[in-house]
DNA sequence: ATGTATATACCGTGAACAGGGTATTTATAG
DNA sequence: CTATAAATACCCTGTTCACGGTATATACAT
């Protein structure tokens, strides 16, 4: 009888749990024991179901990753715990890792990915998708130019002419600058809050109260 | 001595306001007399100060543009109204007119327009861009559809994904679909929603509490 | 059987955006 | 004077997105 490591996955979207579920049953070697939506729930079911490898989101409505992975690593240490994100956001990452994670990827990580993470975390290492890593390198260099990362007034005026879903064209027409400016602007702005797309930023900015 | 029609000006971003006054100081026949950034201050300055057309945003917080004209429209009937809206949605531009707006223009307006929307107003006509009046006939037609404009479990999941920040290709991946598949999810979601971009789109949904 | 709604999937195109970079000017501080 | 920060502006490229359209399959209702 082969001796299958249990996985148990916490995700608040369904359909993420069902495209992991998908890829993982193909994945010898692991079997899915459960899953659930909220974190609150996981902590229930994890009192009463065998685990070895916990999968969880870290955003999550209610109680998110970070304090589930406290949790479960003080009331099942023997169980491993891959975080899984949309984003890498380095201070998300440390504090996973204070948490107790093994493992950390993004959601978009393919197959094989995966399968290198159960694995490595299976056989006690930790695992760090790639672009963690290059984000935590990043994030390093960027706090030793913690200058570098404040937002000009300029810079906050754009992005609440973003938000208000303004394109380049219009808001050079606004400022009655060149249309570049404002492309180089962008640029700036989406490299000072760590962010890939305006949807990214938007969320950065609500945060942190910015608009 | 001209006779100079006055314009006030009421938007809660000061660079909206700068940027109309730096077009309106160059159009002959009219002059402006004060801006403010709220409803509420405009309120308060229009009793004691002359103006022939107030140029008012449609939203701003506290007190929305709509408020604001429908007491204006009764204290001072005598003050024409012009909209200023980044959108041209129909509901509002109904409630506008409603209220007892003389003209509706995009913020995006470029100074001929301006100047022809004001000259109109000034002479007692009505003024509505010609964006406007499109989408309000779009919005007649879509009344006659109304089943066309719900969103369907798939495509509320799909915005979902995009608030999540997920692209086309990983919103593909993760639903086991072709990439082509959710662009025309896309194309279909902005069409229902009338709108033309990411944030325009999560405005809404933010909004009607789709997400 | 037909009709409708939904999901899926494709074609084409142009515009916008993200990301790599370069550079200059102005204002301010030391 | 030099150095720095901020604003401005440009180059280039590849990717993504929005928007115009077309079509088929499936499930369900009539």
């Amino acid at each position: 009888m082969e001796n299958l490591k249990r996985i148990f996955i916490v995700d608040d979207h369904q359909m993420v749990i069902d495209g992991l579920r998908l890829i993982i049953n193909t994945i010898p070697g692991f079997e899915i024991v459960g899953d659930c939506n909220s974190a609150h729930q996981a902590l229930d079911i994890l009192t009463e179901t065998a685990v070895d490898i916990l999968l969880t989101d870290v955003s999550m409505p209610e109680m998110s990753g970070i304090e589930l992975t406290r949790v479960v690593h003080k009331k099942f240490p023997h169980i491993k715990i891959i975080a899984l994100s949309m984003f890498g956001e380095a201070q998300v990452v440390a504090e996973m890792i204070d948490a107790g994670i093994s493992g950390y990827i993004l959601k978009n990580t393919g197959k094989q990915e995966l399968i290198e993470a159960l694995n490595k975390v299976a056989e006690g290492q930790n695992y760090f998708a790639p672009e963690i890593t290059l984000q935590l390198m990043k994030s390093f260099k960027r706090g030793q130019e913690s200058e570098s990362s404040r937002l000009t007034d300029r810079e906050i005026e754009i992005i609440r002419m973003i938000e208000q879903d303004f394109g380049n064209k219009q808001i050079a027409d606004l400022l009655f600058i060149s249309e570049r400016t404002v492309e180089t602007h962008r640029k700036n702005i989406l490299r000072k809050t760590n962010t890939q797309t305006v949807v990214g930023l938007l969320k950065y900015a609500y945060e942190r109260k910015i608009i």
